[in-house]
RNA sequence: GCCAGAGUGGCGGAAUGGCAGACGCGCUGGAUUCAAAAUCCAGUGCCCGCAAGGGCGUGAGGGUUCGAGUCCCUCCUCUGGUACCA
């Protein structure tokens, strides 16, 4: 047998370790701990994909490799096992998706064995455990019972809301409404995709073009009751926290944007007293678009001359002035009253080039404001609005519509009337859900401008460095949306931008026109989906005497968690857009408490609820007291690395911080982040495939005249023509210039690149196949080799057959393969290590060492195979070498390691054997070559700082130094103190030559001693190869 | 559009501002073999040259530096993310 056998070895070491519980971790670490996580999987039907393993073994390999040096670690594995393909396969073959799930779990557990990774496998759990769920829930009725104190950025338990004296005096009722408004958990109507020939409401994925992804039915927006998260609430401290964070930068800058934090202002813009839209009140008297308030010169108001009327709302000036007079007294109201149309601006500074106003389509006063004659217009576009999907209001819909509500606002800082617009390039979700428009200075209100004629005003001079046309700029010509110098800003003139923004927002601040405003791009987390397969809600309606809702809840008492789901006939959709716990059978769905009856909650969690906190219930995963007893808690967490797909930067990450930091304020976790250092594993792409196309009459068409069309099909770009993609073997290409043309025809391009792992392109990898033919040892080692693990990177089966031979010949190199058992190879010996083949191994520590703690897996392997090509030459092979280098391996390659150090005549499993070490010292060579740079007129080496060459180079009055002087006189002095070998050389050890080396072009100095004794010889070539030594100045 | 990352041999990739291409694959030649596989040895960036040797080389162009794959600027290409957030 000696002949390496993974099938074999590997099997007999995952049972040992299995039986010896070698990875069991402590209840509480001794010594320093280490928690490292790995994301875990959804448990496909399709098992591990090759992706899986790639963080799995390198998180693995930093767990081993700890061990040994002494860490007490913690790494756990377990499934995120709700989610919709399970529900699918429900439908499809009507059984509970639990049994599915439950094998695929199985499966995964099998294939993670498999591996031979280091978990903890008593820890395991599932999503979709009971005891699990439980607590999932239980963690949702904190987030319902906390609101958030502003004051002191931190959420309380929902007894501490203070509740106004109005509202206690309302009665209970009222206070239990007024708190459901506080909670960090609270309902509101949400859109829906409803796909009414399904009967079912579709996730956002699963709807593509405004049709199902599922035989392209129709579907429509709905907005039906939900359950939401008040993430906004710690924005700015899931914001602020990325700092101290050990994560990617891209990572944090993902985050950021997404939670979006901007500062600015509001600004109240006065559009008069009054009634229902219609006819115009005293206050606001028609007045004639270019007299009055608009200023004489520029262009007036703005409002396109096919939309003016006489009718239109406008506000008189006189009640302008006296709303204004009275804004100075009463402050800046914290809600707008009926009387203002309110504004978020992050460019306070161009108040002055306000042109137009636009108001979101869904805005409460678009009624109020349209007067009798524009409803119908008015109304048709809002109808037209509410019917486009986000989609088709974002990509779809490249133009900017809008329509004109035939209203006016006053703009403050000038008095001049403003048209308002409804438009629905703004959002009614952001801000106030109305701007001022200044299409100078902003592109979207640009080519809204242009679109509909609306005058354009430049208010900020761009100056002449910027990257604009200036004149164009001033002219209303082109936009401009950097930073300037204020002009047509009366009383503002020559500010720059940013002074201005402060200068002007205080002004609005004091005249009670406006402040200062914060806004973010985060919304709030819907929170509850339309499907069977999830967590249910632990919530309880109460009904009145009819059996209609009140509209108040209660949360089922903790000792009544968890709430199961209920056994279902069938899981066919009911065909209504309520979720499909409402065909549950009546006990389930009506609970009855203390003679009340209650309808229970029916949406359920999305697949972000579970994964939100596992990494907490791994530390305590058998406790049914609590999710996470606190000393427990306290002794592991934070998470020290965690490394996961880049696809889960923003939502799952934002999400599990943001519960995290509620657990926190509730004091049930003492870390304010969950996870200290992230790191993003890359994707793996299939293997390279080369591509040529071919037209219908199947002559070849170079892959430079092909575009893709819409659907993705490859066309001619010339005329169109559909052309047809050809698999080319890679013996039939040929590199010439840039890239690849077929072979013997130059003419012809062909595309080379590597595609995502899909299963209808088959180019996926299966684990199991990969085991079966190479072993995981190989399959885990050649996923570390590929490349750095953060880089995108495409298979190669001749890769994995590459590392597996290094595999064979480490074990040749120690192992007689010819013998029929494992005995030790015939060249292994007791010698002492000779003092080079001591540099070797001590090298190799120290790379391999090195290399694991930043990561560097795919360099530590290749360390390990010049280590192996060394000590496989040589005919006696001292254990004192090969031992270590099998621990430096069993990270990587444990199986074998193993079975290695058994044969090495060790009885116990080395997964707590001390690590290597490495001795500087053995790390001196007596001989090195150092390069040094001449240049003619001023040759000089580096900085002399570079512990192993800088002794040579540097400026020739440097300590240490050699170099050339102006002259071009080469003085090679060394010193042995440079080399930083500790103790190898003394300073003082040194030699010093000069040579002419006008006429060289490169010199070499070879640089031998002997502990303690410094000698130097140098050759230095001239432009003939002629040896400067020969040549001494 | 915007944001992020990346462009190095035939391929995957190495290289704290200091001999570009470590290591692996592939390829070429040799040993072993009846033959093949496997294994071992040698070679392998490109061009010129029998050779010695020489020239050119890290997407393109500029710059900083004694010295640039590495730092700075401009541009090109690819990959991923994102979509009117005022």
């Amino acid at each position: 047998m000696p002949r390496y056998n993974p099938a074999t070895i590997e099997k007999k070491w995952q049972a040992y370790w299995e039986e010896h519980e070698t990875f069991r971790s402590p209840r509480l670490p001794s010594g320093e701990k280490l928690y490292v996580l790995d994301m875990f999987p959804y448990p496909s039907g399709d098992g591990l994909h090759v992706g899986h393993p790639e963080g799995y073994t390198a998180t693995d390999i930093i767990c081993r490799a700890a061990r040994m040096r002494g860490r007490s670690v913690m790494h756990p594995m377990g499934f995120d096992a709700f989610g919709l393909p399970a529900e699918e396969h429900a439908i499809r073959t009507n059984t509970p998706p639990r049994e599915s799930t439950e094998r695929n779990v199985a499966n995964f557990r099998r294939q993670l064995k498999m591996l031979g990774f280091s978990y903890d496998w008593s820890r395991e759990l599932a999503t979709t455990d009971v005891e699990y769920v439980r607590w999932t829930q239980w963690i949702f009725l904190q987030i319902y019972d906390t609101w958030f104190d502003e004051a002191l950025q931190r959420g309380r338990p929902i007894v501490e809301l203070p509740i106004p004296a109005e509202v206690k005096a309302a009665g209970d009722a009222a206070v239990r409404r007024y708190q459901d408004e506080h909670r960090l958990a609270y309902q509101s109507e949400a859109p829906v995709n409803w796909c009414p020939a399904l009967g079912t409401v579709l996730a956002n994925e699963e709807v593509v073009d405004g049709k199902s992804e599922r035989g392209g039915h129709p579907v429509e927006r709905r907005p039906l009751r939900q359950w939401m998260l008040r993430i906004t609430a710690y924005a700015d401290r899931l914001e602020r926290d990325l700092d101290a964070l050990d994560w990617p930068e891209s990572v944090k800058l993902l985050q950021r944007n997404w939670i979006g934090r901007s500062t600015g202002a509001e600004v109240d813009f006065y559009i008069g007293e009054g009634g229902t839209g219609g006819s115009p009140t005293s206050a606001d008297l028609p007045i004639d678009v270019g007299s009055g308030l608009s200023t004489g010169g520029q262009a007036t108001s703005g409002t396109p001359r096919d939309v003016r009327a006489s009718h239109d709302r406008k506000p008189s000036e006189a009640a302008f002035v006296a709303w204004k007079a009275a804004r100075a007294k009463s402050r800046y109201p914290k809600k707008p009253g009926e009387d203002v149309l309110r504004i978020y601006t992050t460019r306070p500074d161009t108040l002055f080039g306000a042109t137009y106003m636009v108001i979101a389509p869904e805005h409460p006063l678009v009624d109020r404001l349209t007067p009798a004659a524009r409803r119908e217009s008015v109304e048709a576009y809002r109808q037209r609005a509410a019917a486009k999907s986000d989609l088709d209001r974002t990509e779809l819909a490249k133009a900017k519509t809008g329509v004109f509500t035939g209203a006016y606002a006053i703009n403050p800082v000038n008095g001049k009337p403003v048209p308002i617009w409804i438009a629905d390039y703004v959002l009614m979700s952001y801000g106030t859900g109305a701007i001022m428009a200044v299409p100078g200075h902003d592109e979207r209100d640009y080519e809204f401008a242009v679109q509909y004629d609306i005058p354009i005003v430049a208010v900020v001079d761009p100056g002449l460095e910027a990257d604009v046309d200036r004149n164009a700029v001033l002219a209303g010509r082109e936009v401009f949306t950097g930073n300037g110098v204020a002009i047509n800003s009366p009383g503002y003139e020559g500010e720059v931008t940013p002074a201005f923004k402060k200068k002007i927002t205080a002004d609005l601040a004091t005249q009670g026109l406006g402040r200062e405003a914060v806004n973010y791009k985060l919304r709030d987390w819907l929170f509850s989906r339309q499907r069977f397969w999830g967590e249910p809600f632990p919530i309880l309606h109460e009904l009145d005497a009819a059996g209609n809702k009140t509209g108040l809840v209660r949360a089922v008492e903790e000792r009544d968690l968890p709430v199961n789901l209920p056994h279902l006939d069938d899981y066919k959709p009911h065909g209504r857009p309520e979720p499909p716990l409402d065909k549950s059978p009546e006990e389930w769905l009506y609970p009855v408490i203390d003679g009340k009856r209650y309808k229970r909650e029916t949406n359920t969690m999305p697949q972000w609820a579970g994964s939100c906190w596992y990494y907490l219930r791994y530390l305590d995963n058998e406790n049914a007291e609590r999710m996470v007893d606190p000393e427990v808690e306290r002794a592991w967490m934070p998470v020290d690395l965690y490394i996961g797909g880049a696809e889960h930067a923003v939502l799952h990450l934002l999400y599990s911080r943001f519960w995290h930091k509620v657990l926190y304020d509730r004091g049930v976790v003492t870390t304010p982040e969950p996870f200290a250092k992230l790191v993003n594993q890359g994707m793996i792409l299939g293997e390279v495939e080369m591509t040529g196309y071919r037209d219908a009459a199947g002559a070849w068409v170079s892959a430079r005249e092909v575009k893709f069309g819409e659907d993705n099909t490859p066309v001619r770009k010339a005329d169109g023509q559909a052309v047809e993609a050809v698999k080319i073997d890679p013996a039939n290409a040929e590199k010439h210039g840039e890239g690849f043309v077929l072979k013997g025809n130059a003419a012809i391009q062909l595309e080379s690149r590597a595609f995502k792992m899909s299963k209808s392109r088959g180019n996926v990898v299966n684990p199991d196949q990969v085991v079966r033919e190479y072993g995981a040892d190989a399959l885990r080692l050649y996923e570390m080799f590929m490349g750095p693990l953060e880089a995108t990177k495409p298979w190669s089966m001749d890769g994995v057959s590459g590392v597996r031979g290094f595999l064979d010949r480490a074990w040749r190199m120690i192992i007689d393969d010819r013998a029929d058992d494992v005995r030790l190879s015939a060249a292994v010996c007791d010698d002492a290590l000779s003092a080079e083949q001591n540099r070797v191994l001590h090298k190799t520590i120290k790379a391999v060492t090195e290399d694991i703690d930043r990561l560097g897996f795919n360099t530590a392997i290749a360390r390990m195979m010049e280590f192996t090509n060394y000590f496989t030459k040589l005919d006696r092979r001292p254990r004192a070498a090969l031992a270590p280098f099998v621990l430096l391996l069993s990270p990587f390659a444990p199986h074998i390691a193993e079975e290695l150090w058994e044969a090495l005549g060790h009885r116990e499993s080395l997964a707590y054997e001390p690590w290597p070490t490495w001795d500087e010292a053995a790390l001196v060579e007596d001989s090195i070559e150092v390069p040094v740079q001449v240049n003619g007129d001023d040759a000089r080496g580096g900085e002399g700082g570079r512990e192993d060459r800088g002794a040579i180079g540097g400026e020739a009055d440097r300590e240490g130094a050699g170099g050339a002087g102006a002259a071009g006189v080469f003085c090679g002095e060394v010193r042995g103190a440079g080399l930083g070998a500790r103790g190898a050389a003394r300073s003082g050890d040194w030699a010093q030559r000069e040579y002419d080396i006008r006429r060289a072009t490169h010199a070499r100095i070879k640089w031998e001693y002997g502990l303690g004794t410094g000698s130097l010889s140098c050759s230095c070539f001239g432009r003939n190869g002629h040896d400067l030594r020969d040549d001494p100045h």
